[in-house]
DNA sequence: TCCTAGCGTGCAAACGATTGCAACCGATCG
DNA sequence: CGATCGGTTGCAATCGTTTGCACGCTAGGA
C-alpha cells in the first residue's frame, strides 16, 4: 500500500480511499491510484483489512461427519448463502464426538463471528458453554433456547411416514435408531411414539446408527422383531438394511417394508427404491444463514424454523403378504 | 491483554511471553500472570497474532462439490492431518465450474498460507495463474509441474479394472465419461484406451457424468453399444446405471458387468453389490498436507505421491452369458 | 478584497498482539 | 569497591489497514 501511495505521489489514507470507493475523493485521483495500484499488482490484505474492521467475515460451522450426504448438502446451502453475504465457511468435523465437537468450537470461535452447530451431539453443559460465547449461534436440526433454530418438523414427518405404512395395512413398526448422542435420533423416537399411539400402532426400537454398515448390522434384530415394518434413522442404514434383507432372502416389500428418512439422492437408486421422506437439506443452511445475518443486523433471535418434509414413496413399501423368515 | 497487564502489575510484554512460554521470564510471574489470566477469562486474539506473526496458519482447499463421498472423505483426511499441524481447513466448492472455482482460488488466497486443489476442474490457463499465486498450491488428483502432486494411480487403477474383466472373458468393453473438464477422467480414458490396446480389448466409450442421474440416463446408451462390460466414471454413475439395468430388465451380471472407480461406501450396498476400485481418500488428504509441510519446511517439492487402489469384486461383474436386450 | 464554505487530502492514532533492544537488578569476580 | 554479567522486565516499533480530525486550497458571496 505504501508502494502504491509513493507511486502514485499521495498517501495511504488516499489510496485507501480510493480502492474503497469513499465519497470524499476526487474521481480522478481515485481512477489514477486503481490504475498505478492494478499496474503495481497490489492487493489489499484481506486479513489487515477484517483485523481492522472488528469482527471476522467468517462463520464457524461444526458437522459430526464430513462424508455423510445430509450434512453435505447443508453445507452447500449455508455456503453459497454465506458467501453471498460476503461471509467464508470455516468448518469442522466433529467425528460424532461430543467432547471434539467441544473442542471445535472452542477453536472455531477465535476465528469466527458466528457459530453455526450442525446436527450438534454437544452434551446439554457443552451447549451451555457454547451459547456462553460472544458469537451468535444457530443450531440446525436441535432446539434450544437463546439461539437460531432450524430443523425439521419431525413431528410432521413421523406423522408422515407412519400414515403411510398404516394406509398399507401395518400395525407393528419397529424403528432402527441412530447414534445416542444424536438430538434428532431423539425426536425421531419421540414423534414415532407418540404418533404410532395416536394411530394405535405398536412401535418397537432397537439401536443402530448412522451407516450402512450399522444398518446391515441390524439385519437380525429386525427379523427376531414381529413387525412388518420398519423405519429407519436414515437412508444409509435403510439401504444397509436392504442389503441385509437380500442377502438373507427376505423380499421386501412383500415380507417386510422399509422406509427412512432424509431421501438422499442415492435412495432412488437402492434395489428396491427406499422410501424416504424428502428435506430440503440445502434450505436449511440457507435459512440458517438468514437467522445469523437478522441476529447479526441487531435483531432478536427470530422463531425457529422448521422444514416439513414430504413423503416420497418408493418400491421398498407395501402391504405385507407373508412373515418374513429366512430361508 | 492490557487488562491483564494493570491487574497483574507488569506491562502487555510480559503477559505476552509469560502466556506463550518465553524461556526469559521468570516463573513466578508466568504462574502470577497465568493466574490473573484466567481469572479475567482473558483469551488471546488469534486474528491478531497471526496477523502479527505473518502468514495465516489456514489451508485453503476447494473441492467441486461437496456432496460428493469421494471429496469429503479427502475432506476428512486432510483436515485432521492440517489440525494436526496446527493448521485449520477454508473450504470453497466450485461446483464442478472451472470459472467459479478461479474465483473461489481467487479468494481464498487471501485467508490462506497454502492452497489444495482437489480434482481441479481449472483449465490450464486457470492453473497457471493459480500456481503464480504467492503460496504454495498442491493438486491432488492432477498432475502438474511445480505444485506439489498427490494421485490415484490411474494406470494401475485401470489395467486392474480391464485385466479383471478379461478375465471373465469380456472382450468389448464401455466407458461410461466422467465431466468434461475433469483431469481424473481424462486420465481414466486415457489409460483405459492404453491398456485395452494391450490387452486386446475393444473399448468404447459414452459421456457420462458425475451423479446417479448420469449413470440412469446413460442406460439406453450402454444397451445400444455391444460392449458386454462396462466401466463407469464412478460409483454414484454405476449405481445409476444398475438402477436402469434394472427397470428394463437386464440382468447383471449375466448379460452385463458394471465395475468402477472409488469405491464409496455405499457401492457395497447397491443390488447387485458394485465391483469397484478401493482407494484410500482419506490418505490422499494427509499426503497433501505432508507434501504441503515439507514445501512450508522450505524444501523443493517432493515426487508425487501415487496411491494404488485396490480392486473389491463384488457381485456386479461376472461371466456373460447372454446379450443383454430390453423385455 | 476578505471571509467563509466546502471539498479534498494528509497526519497520526488506532485494531491486538509480538519482539528487538535497552535498562535495570543483584550477585559475583577481580 | 567498581566493573561485569546473567537474568528479567519494560519501552516502543511493527504487522497492513481504516478513519477522525485538522488543514489547505478554491470559489463564491458580501
Amino acid at each position: 500500500m505504501i508502494d502504491v501511495a509513493r507511486e502514485a505521489g499521495t498517501s495511504v489514507s488516499t489510496v485507501s480511499r480510493a480502492l474503497n470507493g469513499s465519497d470524499l475523493i476526487s474521481p480522478e485521483v481515485v481512477a489514477h491510484v486503481r490504475a498505478v495500484a492494478g499496474q503495481l499488482g497490489y492487493r489489499a490484505d484481506k486479513r489487515a483489512q477484517e483485523f481492522k474492521l472488528g469482527r471476522p467475515l467468517t462463520v464457524g460451522v461444526t458437522v459430526p461427519d464430513l462424508a455423510n450426504p445430509f450434512f453435505s448438502e447443508v453445507l452447500k446451502g449455508l455456503n453459497a448463502a454465506a458467501r453471498a453475504g460476503g461471509y467464508r465457511l470455516l468448518i469442522g468435523e466433529s467425528g460424532e464426538d461430543p467432547a471434539e465437537e467441544l473442542r471445535l468450537v472452542d477453536e472455531l470461535v477465535d476465528y469466527s463471528g458466528a457459530l453455526v452447530l450442525c446436527s450438534s451431539r454437544l452434551t446439554r453443559a457443552g451447549l451451555e458453554k457454547a451459547l456462553a460465547l460472544p458469537v451468535p449461534v444457530v443450531c440446525i436440526n436441535r432446539t434450544v433456547k437463546n439461539a437460531g433454530v432450524v430443523a425439521i418438523d419431525y413431528r410432521a414427518a413421523s406423522r408422515l411416514l407412519l400414515e403411510h405404512l398404516t394406509g398399507l395395512g401395518h400395525r407393528r413398526v419397529l424403528y432402527v435408531g441412530g447414534p445416542a448422542s444424536s438430538w434428532s435420533d431423539g425426536e425421531r423416537r419421540r414423534t414415532l411414539r407418540r404418533t404410532a399411539r395416536a394411530l394405535d400402532v405398536t412401535l418397537d426400537e432397537v439401536d443402530g446408527g448412522w451407516s450402512g454398515n450399522h444398518g446391515y448390522d441390524a439385519g437380525p434384530a429386525v427379523l427376531h422383531s414381529r413387525a412388518t415394518a420398519v423405519i429407519t434413522f436414515n437412508d444409509l442404514v435403510g439401504i444397509g438394511l436392504l442389503s441385509w434383507m437380500y442377502d438373507n432372502g427376505v423380499e421386501v416389500p412383500s415380507e417386510l417394508s422399509v422406509a427412512s428418512y432424509d431421501d438422499i439422492p442415492i435412495a432412488a437408486y437402492s434395489r428396491p427404491p427406499l422410501t424416504s421422506l424428502r428435506n430440503e437439506r440445502a434450505r436449511l443452511g440457507e435459512l440458517a444463514w438468514q437467522q445469523l445475518t437478522k441476529r447479526l443486523g441487531g435483531d432478536d433471535w427470530p422463531a425457529p424454523d422448521l422444514l416439513t418434509p414430504e413423503l416420497v414413496v418408493r418400491a421398498s413399501t407395501g402391504t405385507a403378504r407373508r412373515r418374513a423368515r429366512i430361508r
